[in-house]
DNA sequence: GTGTTTGCAAAGTGTTTGCAATTTA
DNA sequence: TAAATTGCAAACACTTTGCAAACAC
């Protein structure tokens, strides 16, 4: 039981030593924030804010980086909804998104909810990276 | 058949004038480019590089402002698919896109080689703007 | 100790904007 | 001539980078 508690961190500690990245003391915060609470949506600046909020000292700079390391490493994973700003997800897994367009915010989509009747034959030397579905939506008063 | 050469070009005009938009040099420049010759995506960038070669004057920033206000007014569309870099589409129409991750290059698909099964329930309080789906392919080699 | 990471500030992108000069109607 | 548009340069938002100081192992 008291095992659970330290389980997020723990669990941290081993993605990080995974990826071969040093579990520094702003990797390891970051981390935390990111993924003690399941499925996130963050970009570096709602990061590094509530990095602020939770008196976690580290940069902009570094939570960009940590944000591009993750993601490189495979713990993240990048979503394009609007030009001029990353979207990162703790949800590395196949599947796709609900972009609230007044408000920015980005929700995932239960894979089995939404499915392509087939893909459509792809150009002649190419191969399949990922297909991205985003569902825009917004509010109706 | 004489008339068929001209058609590009007044039917840019009468495209302007529908859309409320003062025809002058310059966007009856940047229409032709990109109404002449079928279904386009471009960015700023380019159009202003095509612009250039075709000796058009035309400044960047009023490139950017055309795109715009083309848009707004209904005559291209915005598709996101790098954070960053807005790619406009003369294709107004609903349907989606491939990608070319390698060199950027965006093409339309057609709407019947591809379709949702269903869309998922919104969240309440929303209602539908539009489903983006970009099939995101790398050269395979 | 050695190599990695951090933080800052500076630089880099892509895009928008203020405003005087120009153009359109 | 009145109102809209252009072009430039400056400002912007977001992101990356160079490098000295701090840190991990």
């Amino acid at each position: 039981m008291g095992m659970m508690r330290n389980r997020p961190f723990t669990d941290i500690l081993a993605r990080l030593r995974t990826a071969g990245l040093r579990p520094t003391r702003q990797r390891l915060a970051l981390g935390k924030l990111l993924f003690a609470d399941g499925n996130r949506h963050v970009t570096a600046e709602m990061l590094h804010e509530e990095a602020v909020d939770n008196k976690i000292q580290v940069s902009l700079a570094t939570v960009y980086n940590t944000l591009n390391q993750f993601t490189d490493a495979g713990l993240l994973r990048e979503v394009v909804v609007e030009s001029g700003r990353s979207y990162f997800d703790t949800n590395t897994s196949e599947h796709h998104h609900i972009f609230h367009v007044d408000n920015g915010a980005l929700e995932d989509l239960s894979d089995d909810s939404m499915r392509l009747v087939e893909l459509p034959v792809l150009p002649e030397g190419t191969q399949l990276e990922r297909v991205d579905i985003v569902i825009r939506v917004r509010n109706s008063n």
